[in-house]
DNA sequence: GCACTCTTCAAGTGTATCCTTGAGGAGGCT
DNA sequence: AGCCTCCTCAAGGATACACTTGAAGAGTGC
């Protein structure tokens, strides 16, 4: 049988793509990149890595395919190369928080006790969002509100939104998202607004499950 | 921000699951146990390593969380964890038959040309499995036969196939299906059988995505 | 006890990984 | 053109890890 070196040859070709994402400033990346396209510049800072080292992993995934590039003006932006990398990512979470122990103590430690913490299932926001009685506010940086958002949310970075809280009428409940179950942002928003008497909750998961569940969004930046 | 470190090892840990599959030989044990549980012995001569080898790879799988054991007497049946696994298998898969560049020359190698090969639908399956005027063949091993086929098969392993021909009528079409779409086994049935002068083809994909796609199945051995 | 199966250990080999630094190239602005 | 910004690339160092094999050990059944 010496279908056997071709046959090991071809699943080192699908081990290739699982080494893209077997690095975890990598992984930090696909998280970013599923929210819509950025820089380099950006993405060095959003995963707070040198922009050489950076660009070094976002070769590493280029090269396995899961990663595409656009040139605009002086600036590389990269994105994923389809939804189908968006699904591999969400796969990777899902056999994670199911079947990885130490998951468990590690999400802890980066997210915070959740307990006090109320969601809102997408059903349920999109209902709200018919009858109009409720805000919804999109806590991540305003270039990925840019690449897309929600339907009728409104953008609201995380550090500017103890400023803009007197903006928001106080008599309707508040509902934050951002980027996905392992994003802390929308956890600080509510728990920013709970402490100021607010009505607040987080959508249980981000943009990327909202947009592969085909419901309402929009893009471009705020006004 | 301190949540840098606990960031970055959340994320980590999320590698740490893309690292399981990031190895040509786990790869093809994660494929072979997508059929259905299988002890050690029996893996190591599938992907043609010693079975120490085989073990050392298997404790990779299992301390990620993505296969589990069940001990039957002097045995150890490894099977993957949940169905996630299965889909995450998929989503590789996925990802690398769409982006990654190499995948196609290294297919090709293994598979062979496929051009003369004609393929069934699932849906096209299940309309002529209803209308009994096909016999489908499973020419996996026989323990995978016995760990879930498609109901109304025969099995009919590749390697006893030429012998078992004159059992085949030879007045209807024969489909034979196997592991997967990397799977050479259907191949095999059909390019020999065409050879006979029988009426063949394959199926597009194998038994897991049948399961999968939660169409009839069986359980048990060929009686 | 003995046979069978699987795990583990020690050991060797090889080489990949990750990040930093600094130079260099591509494109745009003045 | 000259300069700036942004990104890529090559080199290097520190580190370690990944993979495999052979032999010994451990669990189970007869």
């Amino acid at each position: 049988m010496s279908d056997r070196l071709a046959k090991d040859a071809l699943f080192d070709g699908f081990a290739e793509v699982a080494k893209a994402f077997a690095n975890g400033r990598r992984a930090e990346i696909v998280d970013v990149l599923a929210q819509g396209e950025r820089h380099v510049d950006d993405i060095a800072a959003e995963i707070g890595q040198s922009v050489a080292n950076t660009s070094f992993h976002l070769r590493a995934l280029a090269s396995a395919g899961v990663v595409v590039t656009r040139r605009e003006g002086t600036r590389v932006y990269y994105r994923l190369a389809s939804d189908r990398v968006g699904d591999l990512w969400a796969a990777v979470r899902a056999v994670a928080a199911e079947h990885f122990e130490r998951l468990d103590d590690l999400a802890a430690a980066y997210l915070g006790d959740r307990d006090q913490l109320e969601q809102v299932s997408r059903e349920e926001l999109v209902r709200r969002l018919a009858d109009g009685d409720v805000i919804v506010i999109d806590v991540r940086p305003p270039s990925e509100f840019a690449a897309g958002h929600i339907a009728g949310s409104r953008s609201i970075p995380i550090d500017r939104l103890a400023r803009q809280l007197r903006n928001l009428p106080d008599d309707v409940e508040v509902v934050a998202y951002c980027r996905g179950p392992y994003c802390v942002f929308a956890d600080e928003a509510v728990r920013l607004l709970r402490r100021r008497g607010r009505n607040a909750r987080r959508l249980e998961d981000g943009f990327p499950e909202w947009r592969e569940a085909a419901l309402p969004t929009e893009i471009g930046a705020a006004s």
